[in-house]
RNA sequence: GCCCAUAUAGCUCAGUCGGUAGAGCACUUCCUUGGUAAGGAAGAGGUCACCGGUUCAAAUCCGGUUAUGGGCUCCA
């Protein structure tokens, strides 16, 4: 019998397992294998002309196996300290896995490094891993008997047919799909990070449940340094940064709401002032609607239905307002003024629209998830057959402007017809072709969400990873069939009829707050030029040469440039070190030397390099590179 | 909203067994006028998040509230 392993064949026996040919034969840190293509355990039999990868530890499946197991040796370790937990579900995530578990005592984070010494102590052991193919009543009956009812549960849903695999070290039985390591001595390096909460079944109304978040590693260098880029990464909080840069704060009087100083603000205003000019090229009617509006609009648009929990409410004699939640309704209302005809179509209304949600206190998260906003929203009313070229000029215009502030890999998805909707099939059908020839023509790369779009239309997003890899969400474009009708827009088509427009929603930076946290974390403080708040920061040697320092501010300022001076009495070194930290981007050295030649010494953030040169050329090659 | 943790000077943090608080930086004043990441001295700063309880006595122990952090759920 032929089997053929990492593309070398062996003649190997009738029953023969898998582990036994690859002891004799391999590595030691191969830990399971690829039969045919499949994910397998070493403790499988070989069957005549398969094919076999092997895998270790450095390779992804295999990694991903040996953080499988640490989980498992985590529950033996668990249920050793705390016989009375009960587990859930413990499966592999990125960088490592995380265990749900119900335990009566609750669990803090002292208890981690108890739980992670057991383990250590287990690993040691060099504990055998077993798989075993058993019947689904013999595994009920198996974990009924552990009293772990939760199992239990999971085995009843499995339909029946399925393989049903217990695998166990010792005296720990876990059910699992597997594969597995054969031995527990692969897990050498592993951390309990984290203790949180989750929900049976990942449901907010079901029982909660404490979750433990690990990380393992093939072995200690990987662990060292994939703890450290943690450490590194949490250097580029946008919150950090906003404080020590001076950007913005928040305080308990306003949860969820920024306080932004004037570093913070001028950064949003940059932000604000490229999108207007984006909106003015591409023909966008910048308008501004109201912040409070009164109830019935939002009854009538389906808001306060869907999100009544999330609007903020205001009376004011006897009557019953909202602040806004969104710009959509007030567009429509700007749109209904005055009669429009097919030949106004497309009529886009942009708007910067400054929204609150109430979001759940436990949602907050510095400015990336706040309860007051500013959108860059805009709503493009068109016929049905325009709908496909505006989505094309709006991806590729996103993607652009992406890339100028400086993002070139996103993640999109593309979210199609939900089961409960509104619309014919035959729009939907439309509606999604066109997104998906539109992404297709902008040569973009994204991922499906079937059933994942609004009730009103599908939607296309785009998310960015902050410095800890949480995905947020950046620019959506969503196609409306709803709306419009809902609030009595129409328009008189070329045959004289009154017609519903189509709707499309769009936002390209999100939130503008929660944008400049992107960007912060993203450039971990080091904003480009163009995005600096302050761009230039003279400093005078002594105050022999504070005029000539103040009259090069002026001009720098004339000539457009973001710049301040410092003046104050202490050295030239403390006062770059003071401002190197607040990441400006040049600063200009002015003593002796450059008061007698009239030069400027420019120093470079990138570099620390300085060179003497004159003011004019100095801004001249600063707004080169600005523009 | 749910689970766990945290809250001390403007910032970063220390404060042991319950006996009403401390450092560094920042700030103010003075000395110093110094050429590329911290010159020196002095001073000022806190109802220890808030409310309540235990105690002769609470930053410290207990309960509650609020906010924040990490997740979960949610996100038009």
């Amino acid at each position: 019998m032929i089997t053929t392993i990492n593309n070398k064949e062996y003649e190997v026996n009738e029953g023969d397992i898998l582990e036994d040919i690859v002891s004799k034969n391999f590595e030691k840190n191969i830990v399971a294998a690829k039969i045919n293509d499949r994910l397998s355990d070493l403790s499988e039999q070989i069957t005549d002309g398969s094919t076999i990868e092997l895998l270790s530890t450095a390779d992804a499946d295999g990694l991903d196996i040996l953080r499988h197991s640490c989980a498992h040796i985590f529950g033996h370790a668990i249920k050793q300290l705390y016989p009375d937990v009960k587990m859930v579900i413990g499966p592999v995530i990125e960088n490592g896995f995380y265990y749900d578990i119900l335990s009566d005592e609750p669990l803090t984070d002292k208890d981690l490094p108890i739980i992670e010494n057991r383990m250590r102590k287990l690993a040691k052991k060099n504990y055998a891993i077993k798989r075993e193919v058993i019947s689904k009543e013999d595994a009920i009956s198996i974990f009924e008997e552990r009293k772990e009812p939760y199992k239990v549960e999971l085995l009843k849903e499995i339909p029946e047919g399925e393989i049903i695999a217990i695998y166990h070290h010792e005296e720990y039985i876990d059910m699992c799909r597997g594969p597995h390591l054969t031995n527990t001595k692969h897990v050498k390096a592993f951390k309990l990070m984290k203790i949180s909460g989750s929900y049976w079944k990942g449901d907010s109304s079901n029982q909660a449940l404490t979750r433990i978040y690990g990380t393992a590693w093939p072995d200690q260098n990987s662990l060292d340094s994939y703890l450290k880029s943690i450490e590194e990464a949490e250097k580029s909080d946008h919150r950090l940064l906003g404080k020590k840069l001076d950007l913005f704060h928040f305080q308990e009087e306003s949860p969820g709401m920024v306080f932004w100083h004037d570093k913070g603000w001028t950064i949003f205003n940059i932000i604000k002032d490229f999108m207007t000019k984006y909106l003015r090229l591409n023909k966008y009617k910048i308008i501004n609607t109201p912040q409070i509006l009164d109830k019935s609009l939002w009854k009538k648009s389906g808001h306060l239905d869907k999100f009544g929990e999330l609007i903020f409410d205001v009376g004011s004699e006897k009557k019953e307002f909202a602040i806004k939640p969104m710009s959509c309704p007030g567009h429509v209302q700007v749109f209904n003024q005055g009669l429009r005809s097919y030949k106004d179509l497309p009529l886009k209304l942009a708007e910067f629209g400054f929204v609150h949600r109430n979001e759940p206190s436990g949602t907050l998260h510095g400015l990336l998830r706040i309860r007051a906003f500013t959108q860059d929203d805009a709503h493009i009313f068109c016929t049905p057959d325009q709908i496909k070229n505006e989505i094309s000029i709006l991806i590729n215009d996103i993607k652009n402007i992406y890339n100028k502030f400086g993002f070139n890999e996103l993640k999109i998805e593309l979210s199609t017809r939900p089961e409960k909707r509104v619309g014919s099939d035959e729009i939907w059908d439309t509606a999604e072709d066109s997104l998906k020839l539109a992404l297709k023509a902008n040569d973009i790369d994204y991922s499906e969400n079937p059933g994942d779009g609004a009730f009103y239309g599908p939607k296309i997003d785009f998310s960015l990873k902050d410095s800890l890899s949480r995905v947020w969400q950046l620019g959506t474009i969503q196609l409306d069939f709803s709306m419009p009708g809902r609030l009595d827009a129409t328009y008189i088509d070329k045959d004289g009829n009154k017609t519903t427009p189509v709707m499309i929603h769009r936002a390209i930076l999100g939130s503008l707050e929660r944008f400049v946290g992107i960007l912060l974390e993203h450039y971990s403080g080091n904003l480009p030029i163009w995005l600096s708040p302050i761009q230039v920061m003279v400093l005078n040697i002594t105050d022999k040469h504070s005029d000539y320092a103040e009259m090069i501010t002026n001009k720098l300022t004339e000539s457009g440039i973001r710049s301040e001076c410092d003046l104050s009495n202490e050295k030239i070194g403390y006062k770059i070190r003071n401002h190197a930290m607040t990441r400006v981007p040049y600063m200009l050295i002015i003593g002796d030397k450059e008061l007698d030649e009239e030069l400027v010494t420019v120093r470079d953030r990138e570099s620390a390099d300085q060179k003497s040169i004159k003011l004019d050329d100095f801004i001249e090659s600063l707004n080169d590179k600005i523009n």
